[in-house]
DNA sequence: AAAAAAT
């Protein structure tokens, strides 16, 4: 049984806001954690992907806030109390948009700092005194070092996506930011997965904290479908536009491992007539915004991203996501495929698996818990590619064969060759041709039930329901399961 | 190995 938000007493400005913005029932995390942190205790929240987490946090900030005054006495009117820091550029531009419209009929006021936009506008907008300031940790240090903002009075730290934070690529930034803070605060940690050795470190940062876990960390969704397809190198593509257009080219973000392989794969798919957009970090700031405007307003199908998406983006019904490339890192398989069955509505999460990839996807299991078990995935091919297209085509389906998809009957061309062709066709201007997508689908594995019929359906994880832990019971998960 | 975050 959920409670409602109304259950929570919290001040009348922010009740409207949340009644506004149509929220009813508290999800687990925000049940366990809003009176935690209204109780001004630090806390460690581990839930799956998509139930609320920010909320969870915002909510009960904003409240303490506005009831708490400020106690010492301040040069600015309106110093910053809470600090809310994020790894990436969109997540942080989404969060502080959430925290407005939650803080919108209170005198709080937010902001949100980030690189790749003009400095000038945050510094006035700083100047101007916020109460709730969100950032990415470069920029921040940016504004610190030009003085332009002082943490000297915040009373709140959130780091959301947590463990991404506490990762060696942003620790020393990390670091260096909290220098700036008072000593004297509440620390509040949030994310999807939490690793043994990050909840260790974790937990130095944190002063008798409560450890909050509505699932197991690292787990799954049970509202997420996940399949696995074994494929070649050379099929990913082609299987992409295969279980596109079998899944009537309903929208998906695509996940590549590199900038490089993103970008490419995006302009082989417009070339191929998909409404793609690419998303990763070697697009300006602009672009990136833009990119993500566009799958919103539906204006694109298939997003086509690297990491920089797979942590936290909320976007309402996103039906799919593929894993284009088995993730380097298991927790970002976790995190990946949480943009899709968000709030508990249903998803499905593809991941093509090439021999090469199988360690990647071990690890995978180990973390989620789950035999993974790829499965062969018929490829099908257009008759021709080039020419001959008016010529009759047998639409039977050739035989059955339970066996990995049929290779090419001529040689394969080399990546390189594949490449130099296609960059000839943008220098040339050509219209969008697509011999693998509007080709009349030619299974080479005919007897196989449609691709997104064969993949094993695994049993819904049991999750234990929320628990709160004292700190012993903290340390107590803390030690080395072994011992 | 790669991406991200400052320019």
């Amino acid at each position: 049984m959920s409670k409602d938000f109304s259950t929570l007493m919290l001040a009348e400005p922010i009740q409207r806001a949340i009644a506004e913005m149509g929220y009813e029932a508290m999800t687990p995390i925000q049940e366990q954690a809003i009176p935690v942190v209204l109780a001004g205790q630090d806390v460690m929240g581990a839930a799956q992907t998509g139930t609320g987490k920010t909320a969870a946090f915002a909510l009960p900030l904003l409240q303490r806030l506005l009831k708490h005054e400020n106690g010492s006495a301040s040069p600015a009117r309106h110093p910053v109390r809470a600090l809310v820091l994020l790894p990436t550029r969109e997540l942080a531009n989404q969060v502080a948009d959430q925290v407005a419209k939650f803080a919108k009929y209170t005198k709080l006021r937010s902001a949100v700092v980030f690189g790749g936009m003009d400095m000038k506008p945050q510094v006035a907008e700083l100047k101007k005194g916020v109460e709730v300031l969100v950032a990415t940790p470069g920029r921040l240090l940016d504004h610190l070092e030009a003085k332009s903002v002082s943490l000297g009075q915040v009373e709140y730290v959130v780091l959301d996506e947590a463990d991404r934070m506490l990762d060696i690529g942003f620790l020393p930034d990390l670091q260096r930011i909290l220098a700036h803070l008072p000593k004297k605060r509440t620390t509040l940690l949030f994310s999807a997965t939490f690793s043994t050795e990050i909840k260790r470190l974790a937990e130095s940062y944190l002063q008798n904290p409560v450890l909050i876990e509505v699932a197991r960390p690292n787990a799954t969704a049970s509202s997420i479908e996940q399949q696995f397809f074994r494929v070649g190198d050379a099929d990913k593509r082609l299987a992409l536009l295969q279980l596109f257009r079998q899944h009537d080219k309903q929208q998906a973000f695509v996940f590549v491992n590199s900038r490089l392989g993103c970008a490419r794969l995006a302009r082989m798919l417009e070339r191929d007539g998909v409404r793609t957009a690419a998303l990763h970090g070697d697009k300006s700031q602009d672009e990136r915004l833009k990119a993500l405007e566009a799958f919103k307003a539906g204006e694109v199908d298939l997003l086509i991203c690297t990491d920089v998406a797979a942590r936290g983006l909320d976007i309402k019904d996103v039906p799919a996501v593929v894993n284009y490339d088995v993730p380097f890192h298991a927790e970002d398989y976790v995190h990946r495929i949480g943009r899709t069955g968000r709030g508990g509505a249903s998803g499905l999460a593809i991941t093509f698996v090439t021999d090469h990839e199988d360690r990647q996807l071990a690890e995978i299991g180990k973390l989620i818990g789950k035999q993974l078990d790829p499965q062969p995935l018929a490829v099908g091919r257009p008759a021709r590619e080039h020419s001959a297209r008016a010529e009759p085509r047998n639409e039977r389906p050739a035989a059955a064969t339970r066996e990995r998809p049929q290779r090419r009957e001529r040689p394969e061309r080399s990546e390189r060759a594949r490449h130099a062709e296609e960059r000839q066709t943008y220098r040339r201007g050509a219209t969008p041709r697509d011999p693998l997508f509007d080709a009349p689908y030619e299974p080479s594995d005919s007897a196989a039930a449609p691709a997104w019929e064969v993949a094993p359906r695994q049993p819904a994880p049991q999750h234990r329901s929320g628990n709160i832990k004292s700190k012993s019971k903290v340390a107590a998960l803390l030690r080395p399961s072994g011992s």
